[in-house]
RNA sequence: GGGCAUGUAGUUCAGUGGUAGAACGCUACGUUGACAUCGUAGAGGCCAUAAGUUCAAUUCUUAUCAUGCCCA
């Protein structure tokens, strides 16, 4: 009989319908009460599913549709994110192709763009990840900027204005000179590069005395307000005081102390640029400096540049800064140096630091709980050392700048009164009965912030918002806190610290019990995959290819806590051959007329082999239950993959057959039902991992007919291991020994398997003699022998082998070459002698008898006592090879 | 500079205070009525280096060396 092959395109696409439109992935009510949650780290609209999307969300659904079928009810929570800069950028981009520009559009009818932008597109992610096979309960699907979670933003943020916890303050912030918009610290990466330090002479007042300053921003000098030396450093100590003269700029500034100047590095005296540089603003801060900015918010220089520099941007002003200096001969020198340089993570240019007024979070305050938190373990990290990675950041907390200058997002809900005031209420009606009341008599006009807040804001309320907060909905009551927060270890800070602080902030509880912090996805060298390297490998195309479950099978068994995943496309090949030889162990189910067509009571059972293949597959049930529930997916995998292909195909079927092929009619009964029953629950342990395959597979064998349930919504297999099988399973441990022993024999001898053997006894204890005539049939099919007798005879034919420690002979058609057979066992021989000899001195060894646990040292005695009697039946089986 | 992680078979990685494991790859043989996307058998390791603790260390401690990441 020819079997189809598994069609994961068509399959795939149609077990996906018919899930959501069952819909199988909405929580159910059961009889425990018991809940498991989950919200999902919500992709960007502008997001395409990349490896680590797939990786993130396979382990996710695993976690789902375990405690689903263990009947917890079970929320998975999906959603998206607005992304406001991606997402202004990509819709930015699109109009300009048309020729739009996002100024002549003006606000309301650039935010219109956008959201037609984002019905269109915005949900391509969530597809994909249906194609991945995420149990999301998709009807409850949430977005950043919906309605009702746009008004949880918003009464968040009056709620902590009106605590203080959110305030408006004028400071020095990163600024984004191409997307004219303060970032948050988070938001700057500081990179490597190769800069160049000059050397530069300022004269001192009234003098030709100079003192020279070293600097990598020389255009910076236009806003020098000082220069700062050490207090202790001799070499300074008489300038202090004085007056010098920036070079061009021909301004008069001060030479301060300051411990700030390090003596080490440089030249010791450093200029100083209150309005554009972090430290110097501290400096200036401390010395009561005046701040001059001399930049637009473009990068540009501003009118307190010098006037041939005004309108040129800060490299090119560097440049011909620098080329004057040398004219003047100020310019000592230029020196190569490697410094880090900081760079917006979105645009990729150099972040300035800018003195602008923004809204801040006093993250301080709100870090403290969180951190008591995690402490008491009320939520913990897996693995447990990123604790360590997430108190550090917030122990440490900045000020989180939240505003932004930009127009897609959650506009700030702050009005201006054009007298200096704010109003901060949850809308327009509110804010003006406060301005009212404040401006009694005088004439106002109320305009709202244009700033809109950092889409980690709305990100950090994910957890409550997303169930229905401010509102105590049902969903809210039963499913928050959630269970466990599945992500990547590149946005603890960003998203994981900031829940942790408003969850904890606006609710009773925790917003997750638990975090699973997982690794990158890299490729198989182990690189970052990017796109400038060409070395990225597409999920979706992965999928089309192998199919969903194999993709998913290779991520979940490679990720290893602490561990980078290093995916190469062998990988998920051989994860995909794995799914196959299951297909095909069903079809050979199928051949032999297998159904489960009642249900299985455990104790009826009598065959040997059912009774073996029930204890092994308790012993995996259990195994893969226990690594699911510590988030030791790659152990969970590992297990299943070996019982599924090593004992349950390799063995139990094998073992089958000579009873398929029997007149017993009981016997094949029970063979067929018990196989079924058996795969049943292999598909039910696989479920979590590879969830088309199986579902497939458990629609094509109608098991449904018997669990009255689609796979999806089946329970997860508890069995206990039955004691009294474990005759039953040695005794089949045994056969298995005795014919891989028949095997590598024949292979050893160069004998091609396909050739039969006779087996004889030389002892007559009988152990194996008795079991391999209570099972002549299995040990005649599988292990190829022809017959047995109980005296060996001693023709040149002939060969005597060990096998559970008992001699047996293996007798054949043709003559045998032993020469080579001799050396193998006189090498194992030695290998003996070896250890016995190591066994030996340990035991001489008086203080290893008295220190070492009694059962150890009587081992290691039944050890030396096996080995001694082994040694001597390889010995007499060498003796007796001519 | 501070912190974290990693170093085990050719490769990717599990694992353990008391005889080193898997997958993939490799080698040989094989198309036997599920499966060549396969079967059978096999080769392959001073468990990074050094010192310490211990009766016993690949496992614990410390140092060193390499690699990667985070923070300043």
């Amino acid at each position: 009989m020819e079997f189809k092959k598994y069609n994961h395109i068509k399959e795939e696409k149609k077990i996906s319908n018919f899930w959501i439109k069952n819909g199988c992935f909405k929580p159910k009510k059961n009889k425990s009460n018991k809940k498991f949650s989950i919200v999902i780290p919500p992709p960007n609209i502008t997001g395409r599913l990349h490896m680590g999307h797939a990786l993130n969300n396979s382990l996710q659904d695993v976690l789902v549709r375990f405690y689903r079928m263990k009947g917890l009810e079970t929320l998975w929570q999906p959603g998206t994110d607005h992304a406001g800069i991606a997402t202004q950028a990509v819709v930015e981009k699109n109009l300009e192709k048309k020729g739009i520009k996002k100024n002549d559009l003006g606000r309301d009818e650039f935010i219109k763009k956008v959201w037609e932008w984002k019905e269109e597109s915005g949900g391509i992610i969530l597809e994909q990840l249906k194609k991945l096979g995420c149990s999301c309960d998709w009807s409850r699907s949430r977005f950043t900027m919906d309605k009702d979670l746009s008004l949880a933003v918003i009464k968040v943020f009056v709620d902590l204005y009106n605590k203080n916890l959110i305030y408006k303050d004028k400071k020095l912030v990163n600024w984004d000179t191409h997307l004219q918009t303060a970032i948050s610290d988070l938001e700057v990466v500081q990179k490597d590069v190769q800069s160049q330090l000059y050397y530069i002479d300022y004269f001192i007042e009234d003098t030709s005395e100079k003192i020279t300053i070293a600097t990598t921003r020389p255009e910076t000098m236009m806003g020098d307000t000082a220069v700062a030396v050490n207090p202790r450093d001799k070499r300074y100590l008489n300038l202090i005081g004085k007056q010098v003269k920036i070079p061009i700029v021909n301004r008069k500034i001060k030479i301060i102390a300051d411990n700030y100047a390090d003596p080490d590095q440089g030249t010791g005296a450093v200029k100083i640029t209150p309005a554009h540089d972090f430290n110097d603003y501290e400096v200036g801060k401390r010395n009561k400096l005046e701040i001059l900015n001399i930049f637009e918010k473009n990068g540009k220089i501003n009118q307190n540049g010098i006037k041939e520099l005004i309108g040129f941007d800060r490299f090119e002003a560097r440049k011909i800064l620098v080329k004057k200096l040398k004219e003047n001969g100020n310019l000592i020198k230029i020196e190569n140096i490697k410094n880090k340089v900081p760079y917006g993570d979105r645009s990729n240019t150099i972040i300035e630091p800018l003195l602008t007024e923004q809204w801040f979070v006093n993250a301080k305050k709100l870090s403290k709980k969180p951190i008591d938190i995690v402490k008491k373990n009320k939520t913990s990290f897996f693995p447990s050392n990123w604790t360590k990675t997430f108190f550090q950041w917030m122990n440490e907390i900045e000020p989180w700048c939240i505003s932004r200058q930009i127009w897609w997002g959650h506009r700030i809900p702050a009005w201006y009164d054009g007298n200096n005031n704010i109003f901060v209420a949850e809308n327009k009606k509110d804010a003006l009965i406060l301005a009212k009341k404040k401006n009694k008599n005088k004439k106002f006009l109320l305009n709202q912030e244009t700033d809109v807040l950092d889409t980690w804001f709305s990100s950090a309320l994910w957890p409550f918002a997303t169930l229905g907060w401010p509102s105590k909905t049902k969903e809210l009551k039963k499913f928050y806190p959630t269970s466990v927060l599945v992500t990547g270890f590149d946005i603890i800070f960003f998203w994981v610290a900031r829940m942790l602080m408003m969850g904890n902030y606006f609710n009773k509880n925790t917003p997750f019990h638990k975090v699973y912090v997982h690794a990158l996805v890299r490729d198989e060298k182990g690189q970052k995959m990017s796109k400038s390297k060409g070395n990225v490998i597409d999920p979706l195309e992965l999928i089309d290819k192998y199919g969903a479950d194999s993709l998913r099978f290779t991520l979940i068994s490679m990720a290893s806590p602490g561990r980078d995943v290093k995916l190469s496309k062998d990988r998920v090949t051989g994860n995909r051959n794995f799914i196959t030889k299951i297909w095909s162990a069903n079809n050979f189910l199928k051949l032999n007329n297998c159904k489960l067509d009642k249900k299985i009571d455990i104790n009826s059972i009598k065959l040997p082999i059912n009774l073996w293949i029930f204890n092994e597959f308790v012993k995996v049930q259990n195994l893969v239950t226990k690594n699911i529930e510590i988030f030791r997916f790659d152990e969970a995998t590992k297990h299943v993959y070996q019982f599924v292909w090593h004992s349950y195909c390799d063995w139990y079927l094998e073992f089958l057959k000579p009873v398929f092929n029997s007149k017993n009619k009981s016997e094949i009964r029970e063979a067929k039902i018990f196989s079924s029953f058996m795969m049943a629950n292999i598909l039910k342990i696989l479920h979590p991992f590879i969830p088309f395959f199986t579902e497939s597979v458990w629609e094509k064998n109608n098991f449904k007919a018997i669990y009255k349930d689609y796979l999806v919504s089946s329970s997860w297999p508890n069995y206990r291991i039955q004691k009294k099988f474990n005759k039953s399973q040695n005794d089949i441990n045994n056969l298995i020994e005795i014919i891989s022993s028949i095997r590598s024999t024949k292979a050893e001898l160069k004998i091609t398997p396909k050739l039969y053997c006779d087996i004889s006894f030389s002892e007559k204890s009988g152990k194996i003699l008795k079991l391999i005539q209570k099972n002549l049939n299995l040990i005649k099919q599988v292990g190829r022998v022809n017959d047995i007798s109980k005296s060996k005879n001693n023709d040149k034919n002939s060969i005597d082998i060990l096998v559970l420690k008992e001699k047996i002979s293996l007798t054949f058609n043709e003559n045998l070459n032993l020469v080579s057979q001799k050396e193998k066992i006189l090498h194992k021989i030695e290998n003996i002698n070896k250890k016995i000899s190591n066994l030996n001195n340990k035991l001489r060894n008086k203080a290893y008898v008295q220190n070492a646990p009694k059962d150890i040292v009587q081992n290691d005695k039944n050890l030396v006592k096996e080995l001694t009697i082994e040694d001597k039946k390889l010995r007499s089986i060498v003796s007796s090879i001519n």
